[in-house]
RNA sequence: GUCCGAAUAGUGUAGAGGCCUAUCAUGGAGCCCUGUCGAGGCUCCGACCCGGGUUCGAAUCCCGGUUCGGGCGCCA
């Protein structure tokens, strides 16, 4: 590494190299100084090509000097405070609920750190912040949202999981999960618009060319999305039957050969289905106030209206088969006016990945932790 | 977890039972040339994932393992 001092000129008529960018200019050097040695690196960075993933990842810290991953994190860190100031102006708090917790019945797919202070015991990292921003809600901070670390242990091996991944969630006092859904739609769209308006240098760097999705986002029902599928033959859904990813494939081409927008609504899922804090419509109990944000590729979001009355959500969990004592911290919170509530949680990544065209998760990521991986 | 596929110099690759003392590019060491930068020339360095098996003979075929990639399940 070096630091050179020295006068930016044309290069002199017969030397200009028309197949780099700064092929007219060239920097006269006056001095310079040695910072530091290098050793050869292990791939070729400048150039980029075709390295594997895996060495990549090994050498992170070269693979930055990258200028599209480079770009990409950059990016990232846009999109995030574009986050904030849209939730913020709509008064939204911004919160940091704890890493360190205690695994509830649902937690089959915790991690699980050993506690030196309490030993034989475990904390266990949260999947989502779930729980504690609802009791939140019972606290009268009515209208919250948190950027930060889930942590899922599976086994899965994808282009679009992590073990450790971002979310961003909100959760809203006296909302329903049609007032939600408005406001994820609205900050997808306005996080397109300022992007495009603010950062179009760094998205021509990429090769990316945005259009603001048109909101209101299509709203499709299960009922229509179980019909869609079983209307191109294929593999056959009963109602009741969870959408897998071909489904969703499928179903994304549609509202996009309708609409031409790649994002939608999946709205109106079989409360058993869905997890067990979803609202079961009054009138209709077997139909959940539950939804996903999808993008034509991917699920982005879910979220819906929560139970805020204590006694159908205990009914609910244990028709789950899970064992109420085991929230009893969250249940409690119930018990002392519990206002009624709606959230919903977005994958950071997965945002990140349709909006810059990116097919891997971990190339929006600095430090991806899968099933394996943990340093660097 | 499961189903596909892959594994060859530091990196990216060629290779279909004997042509392999293993191809090419890049890289490294050195030399030559030189207004350089992804310029050119020459020399050298450097690899068949591991363990079994088949065969006169295996980088190549078979079995097991490991690792990686992709699909699916599940999800954000």
């Amino acid at each position: 590494m070096i630091a050179i001092r020295g006068v930016v000129r044309r290069r002199p008529v017969g030397t200009e190299n028309p197949n780099i960018t700064t092929g007219d200019i060239e920097v006269y050097v006056h001095d310079f100084e040695m910072l530091n040695l290098s050793l050869t690196p292990p791939f070729d960075i400048q150039h980029g090509g075709s390295v594997n993933l895996e060495t990549r990842l090994k050498y992170r810290y070269l693979d930055l000097r990258n200028r599209e991953l480079q770009q990409n994190m950059i990016f990232r860190s846009r999109i995030t405070n574009l986050i904030r100031s849209f939730l913020i102006d709509r008064e939204f708090v911004e919160i940091e609920t704890p890493i360190l917790t205690r695994s509830t019945p649902e937690g089959a797919r915790d991690f699980l750190v050993p506690s030196r202070v309490n030993p034989g015991k475990c904390y266990a990292l949260p999947q989502s912040p779930q729980l504690f921003k609802q009791i939140l809600m019972s606290g009268g901070l009515d209208r919250v949202f948190e950027i930060g670390p889930i942590f899922r242990a599976e086994e899965h091996d994808t282009r679009r999981h992590l073990n450790e991944a971002t979310s961003i969630d909100i959760e809203a006092s006296f909302c329903d999960h049609f007032d939600v859904m408005v406001i994820l739609e609205d900050m997808v769209a306005y996080v397109y618009e300022q992007v495009i308006e603010k950062a179009s240098a760094s998205l021509a760097t990429l090769g990316v060319e945005l259009q603001v999705p048109k909101t209101p986002f299509m709203r499709v029902t299960y009922d229509e999305a179980i019909e869609i599928v079983n209307s191109k033959g294929g593999e056959m859904l009963a109602w009741g039957d969870d959408l897998g990813t071909s489904a969703e494939h499928i179903i994304g081409e549609h509202v996009f050969k309708e609409t031409g927008e790649s994002h939608y609504f999946i709205i109106d899922w079989p409360t058993e289905i869905k997890p067990f804090y979803a609202m079961p419509y009054e009138d209709n109990p077997v139909l959940s106030k539950g939804f996903d944000m999808m993008h034509r590729t991917m699920e982005l979001s879910s979220g819906a209206q929560r139970i805020h009355v204590p006694e159908l959500l205990i009914e609910r969990i244990e028709s789950q088969g899970l064992d109420p004592e085991g929230f009893e911290f969250y249940l409690k919170a119930f018990k002392y006016g519990m206002p009624p509530h709606a959230g919903w949680g977005v994958g950071c990544e997965r945002l990140l990945m349709t909006m810059l065209g990116v097919d891997n998760i971990r190339d929006v990521v600095l430090f991806p932790r899968d099933r394996k991986r943990l340093s660097p």
